[in-house]
DNA sequence: CTGTTAGCGCATTCAG
DNA sequence: CTGAATGCGCTAACAG
């Protein structure tokens, strides 16, 4: 495998020039570059990303830490989320480990950087008050937390603004005549369904509608918790007339058990969700959600990550983006008792 | 940040001293590994990854290619299988960088090697007679295909058989009376939906069933394909009693536009998937599939990659396993007319 | 059992 | 504009 050095004699230059070949150095005579670009070529020559790394004191590689690798890849929000990460670091030349929280290094996540291997971590799903994020912060390692909040001052988070969707919800239904809208959570370690139950539960009581603890339903983001939910709602009385899932995996759950038991959406019990997947227009009814705009997620959480790794005191930044409404057929009016 | 060096001066040895302790080396007098072991808690000292992969010429990094990111991450059986991956990796040290085949690097993934970035590469999902793939083998660059077939000579292979699977199905539809026995087909550019389809063509052929263009639908692994081939086949006239479908993703997608033009499955249509994602268990109705074994796929996928990582002679090995029925509720007797 | 020397491949610093 | 020296942090090979 050629190095420098190699390409060096081959040009009868020194391996400096080689260098500077590489990077772009404007002082080399065009002459004496295009020989050294000649030399590169007949060797096959590429520069060695370690041996720069280890110069240069700078991996080029940023880690995508999952809590739960198996789970979380699944949700095919979750896994366009990861392309387009990957797609917003290519420019700026970074590469990406998948790392499971729950795996290797799952106590310490500093470690990744004691040894080198990262230069930056994103975070997707963390718990709340998961240590591992504090000790990041301590040694101001560049992370930031996507779907998630923390206030540690070298964290920074990305996130929508979980009650904005909420609300925009309870008031669409309310102006559809619902009172008794039930609420689906997810995961309740993850902030993100923290922030939804606890917006759900502040816009209901702003608007005095009614609010108990069988509405609430605890579910966990996958569609089995979304099926369970429907079977817990259905049983009550009076039932709820409409349901709030925080993601559309649920609700697809919820729509799919609602089938199984003759319950009509919506004219029976509306439904909405959240994040807007491609399946969401493909259910039947089709699915009324949130859509999140993923894409943006994406590349604000590079930029601040770059942004971090390239300035290590820079503080942390609060990102907070609007989720936009896809009104489609999955809710209505409540129905005449 | 510490280095050998100052963990050395604190415990008053040599660098080399330190060095040894770090990896294991037994010929250090307890009592000296054991100052040193203290001088390295006390400096919360760890070795960099990076000085090491240059020294030792080995990243401890693979490199997961998957063709499409976007698309391919959300099938729930690939993002199993991608945690099953990382999980086998962990015991052997290796991280994994996920990389988009089309994105960085899209054309020649040597590059990944001359780079020194991967020690190997799995190749989930790759297109036959993928140009790279041979440059790959050129270069004894250790790569697994994952789902596809190569007959290369540094290019190592795991996949399920195929053939066996669509024969189990076709024997067991016919068993159940059906002749007319359909087609949907994954992304013709894959292998693996390569293989499927001509095992589907050389079942028929040999049971003297219809052999037809139009019983075949070429989908492309996506739901929404399995939903067309369903407003396919229905307009076909005798319409086909049975469908194959090459992945359970397709399958739940026919199921749906079967819902939604009221034919009922199994009662007209009899249908099969192949995987046995986690959603099949919770359709209407519960559906027949193959499942894959995903965790060995990955378990020997990775000790391959392991194997030619720390053999670069080693040939190519070519594996096959075997999927196993699981039999629900999507299929039925032939309807009588 | 421990230390010295050398070098992995590159880039920064300073000379020419 | 180009080259020589130096070091990133670590380990292999050889000395002691």
């Amino acid at each position: 495998m050629a190095s420098q050095s190699d390409v060096a004699k081959l040009a009868n230059v020194s391996f400096m020039t080689v260098s500077r070949v590489v990077n772009g150095d404007p002082r080399v005579k065009p002459e004496t570059r295009e020989r050294v670009q000649r030399a590169i070529e007949e060797l096959n020559y590429y520069p060695n990303a370690i041996a720069r790394a280890l110069n240069r004191q700078r991996a080029m590689t940023i880690g995508l830490i999952l809590q739960k690798l198996d789970y979380v890849l699944s949700e095919p929000y979750i896994s366009h989320l990861i392309y387009h990460i990957e797609k917003a670091l290519i420019p700026h030349d970074y590469d990406m480990l998948i790392l499971s929280g729950e795996h290797r290094n799952g106590r310490d996540l500093t470690l990744l950087f004691k040894q080198k291997k990262v230069d930056g971590v994103i975070i997707l799903g963390s718990q709340m008050d998961d240590p591992r994020i504090a000790a990041l912060s301590a040694n101001r390692n560049p992370s930031v937390l996507l779907h998630a909040h923390s206030d540690l001052p070298f964290v920074s988070c990305v996130d929508v603004d979980n009650y904005s969707i909420i609300e925009y919800f309870i008031d669409y239904l309310t102006a559809l005549g619902h009172r008794r809208i039930a609420f689906i959570g997810g995961d309740s370690s993850v902030l993100d369904a923290y922030q939804r139950l606890d917006a759900y539960a502040a816009c209901v009581k702003k608007r005095c509608l009614p609010f108990e603890q069988e509405l609430v339903f605890r579910g966990n983001w996958s569609s089995g918790s979304g099926y369970e939910a429907f079977l817990h709602f259905n049983e009550l009385r009076p039932r709820p007339s409409a349901v709030i899932a925080s993601n559309d995996h649920m609700a697809i759950g919820f729509l799919k058990a609602a089938y199984e038991h003759q319950v009509r959406i919506p004219e029976d019990i509306s439904l909405v969700g959240i994040d807007d997947i491609e399946m969401a227009a493909f259910t039947t009814p089709k699915l009324t959600t949130m859509r999140q705009p993923m894409q943006t997620i994406a590349s604000v959480a590079v930029e601040t990550l770059v942004g971090a790794m390239e300035n290590r005191d820079k503080p942390a930044s609060h990102i907070i983006l609007q989720a936009e409404p896809v009104i489609r057929d999955s809710c209505g009016p409540i129905p005449k008792v």
